[in-house]
DNA sequence: CTGGGGAGGGGGCCC
DNA sequence: AGGGCCCCCTCCCCA
């Protein structure tokens, strides 16, 4: 399965070379828990000394959050337990899953961007202060009757309400920002970086060839290849295509017109990536 | 070198 | 709130 992400360092707005990553991706090493190729390997799961994301302090990053295996990811997570939410339970000391985790975690994720010590995290509990301080220290604070946000100053009823709304919804303060390890990229929202994820993770997966992808949409356009279904037609020519988006550029090449000019040697191009490899390639060459 | 098709990624909007 | 869909974009490959 291609990961060519796990070696993407510097966020770009180009797409990088995937051809160029797979050799370096052949180079680097594999995942000791499950096998698989990932930027950093899972935590060791040595008997007696498990060491698990959640209970240590690390910086949130996209490695950090889906704390499931990448397997178990790619499957679908089973939602929470409800008994596991107090920490009791037939699931009571085992990892959480990850929505319930994502959730809670975040409540103190825009104030620190860290990772509760342990898990559960029980409010009032192991000396670390009075529940409102715990609260205000982890992004929140309790108003009467409620909860609020400290960065928002909306009111919640209940924690979980706070909670969503902290994770979807309430942006991080200036300068602040949920950054994936994967790839450094930064997002304002964990809503966004959840949903970014889902470019490393690739949890839809073809069953035909096995092949990943991000969202279900990409999977359904990718076993339109299998199938050989194209389901969009050019009204012009009568040709059909798997994907709009090609339909769309081979509508170009009927229209005729070249909206896309050199502005050194004013030659015109159809596409945006035709000029760009003309000015890369013939036109002004880079070093 | 250019034109064009195939395939896929990502952000945003809508339901 | 989350998934589906749309749009725009890019890269790769081949003629």
């Amino acid at each position: 399965m291609p990961r060519s992400f796990l070696v993407k360092t510097h966020p770009s707005h180009r797409v990088p070379n995937y051809r160029q990553l797979e050799t370096q991706r052949e180079a680097s090493g594999a995942c000791s828990a499950c096998g698989e190729l990932v930027g950093s390997p899972c935590p060791p799961s040595t008997p007696g000394d498990p060491v698990q994301p959640w209970n240590s302090t690390s910086a949130i990053t996209c490695t950090s959050l889906p704390l499931l295996s990448h397997q178990e990811e790619a499957l679908g997570a089973p939602g929470p337990d409800p008994q596991e939410i107090n920490g009791v339970g037939p699931r009571a000391g085992r990892a959480p899953s990850a929505p319930l985790r994502d959730s809670l975690n975040h409540l103190n994720l825009p104030s620190l961007l860290v990772l509760p010590t342990r898990w559960p995290p029980i409010l009032g509990q192991d000396g670390d202060g009075a529940p409102e301080e715990r609260l205000r220290a982890e992004g929140t604070s309790q108003a009467p009757g409620g909860f609020k946000c400290i960065h928002c100053h909306k009111p919640y009823h209940t924690l979980a309400g706070l909670a969503r709304h902290q994770q979807l919804r309430c942006h991080l303060p200036a300068g602040r920002a949920f950054t994936c390890r994967y790839c450094d990229k930064e997002y304002a929202s964990l809503g966004a970086l959840k949903m970014h994820i889902r470019t490393h993770t690739l949890p839809c997966i073809c069953k035909v060839c096995g092949k990943a992808f991000s969202r279900p949409w990409l999977l359904q356009g990718h076993i339109r290849t299998h199938t050989g279904e194209k389901p969009y037609t050019c009204t012009h020519c009568s040709r059909a295509f798997a994907d709009r988006s090609n339909l769309r550029a081979h509508l170009q090449t009927h229209a005729g017109t070249k909206k896309y000019q050199c502005k050194l040697c004013s030659k015109a191009f159809s596409r945006m990536s035709l000029l760009a490899r003309h000015e890369e390639a013939t036109c002004c060459p880079g070093p």
